[in-house]
DNA sequence: GTCTATAACTAGATAGAC
DNA sequence: GTCTATCTAGTTATAGAC
């Protein structure tokens, strides 16, 4: 599995890129905090757009497959109508759960993912979304069947909102200090922020439709069981 | 107001700044955009950080000035009780409005505000913060007293949540175009999209509360008339 | 206020010895 | 595979003429 030393700047690069962002990190500064010599990362990599790539690549790739493998799981269990708590818990869960997986990257990923979302540089968003592709794919017509009466724009729109909210809890941001007043700490802890944010997220995709002229209600979260569909 | 060739470097420096982000715009690009000389940067700003700051100040001021007028506007009406989705209206709505604007920077800022709050600067992360920070100070505790059997960490969350998708929408992300398959045109109705992110986000606030243990039912959001507090 | 010229530095990439 | 040395080109910022 690929050299040492390819590993090791893996590892510096990710920390590098998620405290300082890609264009304030050089590639001096990666390979002093790896140890390693300045031309290394062009030996191994072939260039610095490459290197990015290839941090993302590791991460991604095993989270992406965890999120198909627990649609999957949810898909059996309910004879393909999954239900939309369990849909959301498979989108956000493996994604909030690296952030404990300390020996893996950890929190330094996730927040280096969630910026990835609103990073302009035109190359760099072709790639990651290339690795996203598969998943959002399968996760669109997983919600579609499970909120049927919901109109498909609609649908694109609260699931566009599903991925940013992710994306912004992830990149773990300075405003969040500034609204909490709450330590880091707090904001580490993945398992209670993936309850806050299922119970937040299952509430919006249910929310009635919106529309200047008093829309009908389409649903009201119910607690009891697991949310199937909407409800008139 | 301000000299003329101080404008014209802003506007430049603000649709760069949007389109390649901080650190691949020089001042170069910037005077060269503006049609002004490469000094003039530092003659009329002083450095490239001040530049970025009075980016944002020019448009920040207004925009949060309108958020507090409209919240006066909702605490006159309701005597100091201001209903759920009035405030988040009024803390959403200058921010999507300001990309109708076109005279006055429009989308390009918005988008530019949107990824401001994911940027890794962290001298960039306190200035921004500064010019939030008595809107979020003064909408927390309406929140809190539109919605006053919320424990106040649960709140804090809601609240960064909301800020966190606002963030997210502003910034106008590729990722978008791959779920929705939509063309801009649609992302930029910015009525269109408030309606949308209204409903979504009254429906999370209102969310019960999250648990392992099935919590109770706080509330589900009602249609008619305004939300102005929980109900069990 | 605006310009030219340049200082002082940092960036990514590579050639070639070991 | 790893190193040194270096190339080329880019950056912010400033001094000083007009």
């Amino acid at each position: 599995m690929g050299s040492d030393t390819k590993n090791i700047i893996l590892d510096a690069a990710e920390a590098l890129f998620a405290g300082e962002g890609f264009a304030n990190t050089s590639l001096r500064a990666i390979t002093a905090a790896a140890g390693a010599n300045l031309a290394s990362v062009n030996y191994h990599f072939g260039s610095k757009d490459a290197l990015i790539e290839a941090v993302f690549a590791r991460r991604l790739r095993p989270m992406n497959r965890e999120r198909i493998r627990r649609l999957e799981a949810l898909e059996d269990e309910y004879g393909g109508a999954a239900p939309l708590d369990g849909l959301i818990e498979a989108f956000v869960g493996p994604a909030l759960e690296l952030s404990r997986d300390t020996e893996r990257g950890g929190a330094r990923f996730v927040r280096l993912l969630g910026r990835s979302y609103t990073e302009p540089s035109p190359s760099l968003q072709a790639r990651v979304r290339g690795m996203h592709e598969e998943v959002i794919g399968r996760f669109k017509s997983a919600f579609g069947r499970a909120l049927p009466e919901l109109p498909s724009d609609e649908l694109y729109w609260r699931l566009h909102f599903m991925v940013g909210l992710l994306a912004y809890c992830m990149a773990g941001t300075d405003m969040m200090r500034l609204i909490a007043s709450c330590r880091l700490a707090d904001s580490l802890d993945a398992d209670v922020l993936k309850e806050r944010l299922v119970s937040f997220l299952v509430a919006g995709m249910c929310a009635p439709l919106p529309g200047p002229l008093e829309g009908p209600v389409i649903a009201g979260p119910a607690r009891e069981g697991r949310h199937n569909g909407l409800t008139t």
